[in-house]
DNA sequence: ACAAAAGTGTTGAAGATACACCCATGG
DNA sequence: CCATGGGTGTATCTTCAACACTTTTGT
């Protein structure tokens, strides 16, 4: 058995969307030099648990929430002294919800759960800050090439409600005929027969489904989701 | 301080590319348990040693090559049994390099290190296998929308040595008038006033190189590369 | 009637595809 | 003169981008 002493962790970056801004969940460290320090949620692995279990398990008993969308983002282990009590490299993951289907709840470790608006992040422990700016910056790239903008919105949704989760998180204006034609030439949304009005005036939308299965479908006709435009 | 057991390892895919094959460099262990064994370069990382160091550190140990281009991979460590001695998690990275810019030789661990076309790879050890195809995926998916192909080529390089590149490592027939015309139309190769022949007749070609720092110009203008075509 | 959001088509420009012949060299 | 690989242009089609008015609802 080699000599080693290297601790292994893991964080999680979790988006949520809620009507046109970009949230990220970090939690309040209860214990510890940090305590009272924001921190993305995350903790040591156990020495019997795969990587995947131990972020799902943290976020659970960090923040009380499951995840729609989980996929690892990137490991952090060049600065050895990214913890300074004892050098810890810690495999990010990337994930998405929709910030609907919970309520935050601070467990085990935390002292509280917090959904920050990304761009209104207070200053974060550890190199957290660095892991938000390279999930972020693959939330933007993703978006482009991959449905994953479905994970941030509920099951049912509103044509305008994508459209927005789009300019919001891109940054940039679209072109709503153009957005629309494009999503529905995919065929990867269907239409329900719920109409339904949010605001206080305005004519009221339908609502629309994501259809995964079709999705997965197309998927192996090699079909290519792409939204890239001006 | 926490109670772990878990070891951190690092491996790494290096690709290599020569007259219309693409190759992945493997080592055959020299101790323990596997010994014979073809594998991934790739050994613990030291208490005091960055992640990219340590890749860096055993593929000039092991094979005693320096990298054109790495990048991380990913982190394996969902299998807990991954490695049957104890539990050990390896952070997978990705790398390219001119097989012609080294003579391989095995050195410290490594019994022998060889080029293998990645289309006849031995029977690797550990969860290696599932490394390369995670990396021959990616390779791929990068070379369409990255420059990377010219860190397999050397700094000068027949235009008909980048279309079989593509070619065969997208493994699909490509149009030499519309790929010269694309790859032209970026400005990130140079035409150098050399020309030579390669085979015993043909016509002779002209060299061309990389504009590193024009792509790294373009980039920040927002340019996007981009090949992909039928 | 007005304010607010939903829904809907067309046209021009740009980019992608398909396609075939001549040129330079060595044997 | 033949075999081999290098070099080049055009016509068509598809896709993207730009753009504005009508409908439904609440107040």
């Amino acid at each position: 058995m080699i000599n080693q002493n290297i601790k292994i962790a893991v964080d999680g970056i979790v988006f949520g969307y809620e009507k046109g801004i970009l949230y990220v969940l970090a939690v309040q460290q209860r214990f510890g030099k940090l305590t009272d320090q924001w921190v993305l949620p995350g903790g040591f692995v156990k020495d019997n648990e795969p990587l995947l279990a131990a972020v799902e398990r943290e976020l659970k008993e960090e923040a009380g929430i499951t995840v729609n969308y989980l996929e690892q983002l990137n490991t952090f282990g060049d600065d050895i002294h990214r913890d300074d009590r004892f050098r810890v490299i810690s495999v990010a993951y990337f994930a998405l919800v929709n910030p609907q289907n919970f309520v935050l709840k601070a467990d085990t470790d935390a002292k509280d759960a917090k959904w920050f608006p990304v761009n209104q992040l207070p200053a974060l422990g550890y190199d957290h800050h660095d892991m938000v700016t390279l999930a972020h910056q693959r939330l933007k790239n993703k978006l482009t090439y991959q449905p994953i903008g479905f994970d941030l919105l509920g099951d049912e949704f509103l044509f305008s409600d994508l459209e927005n989760l789009y300019c919001c998180i891109l940054e940039r204006d679209i072109d709503r005929r153009n957005f629309r034609k494009k999503i529905l030439s995919f065929g990867i949304v269907n239409e329900t027969d719920k109409v339904v009005k949010i605001g206080a005036s305005g004519r009221p939308g339908k609502l629309f489904t994501f259809d995964k299965l079709k999705y997965n479908q197309l998927l192996k006709e090699n079909f290519q989701f792409d939204i890239r435009f001006a």
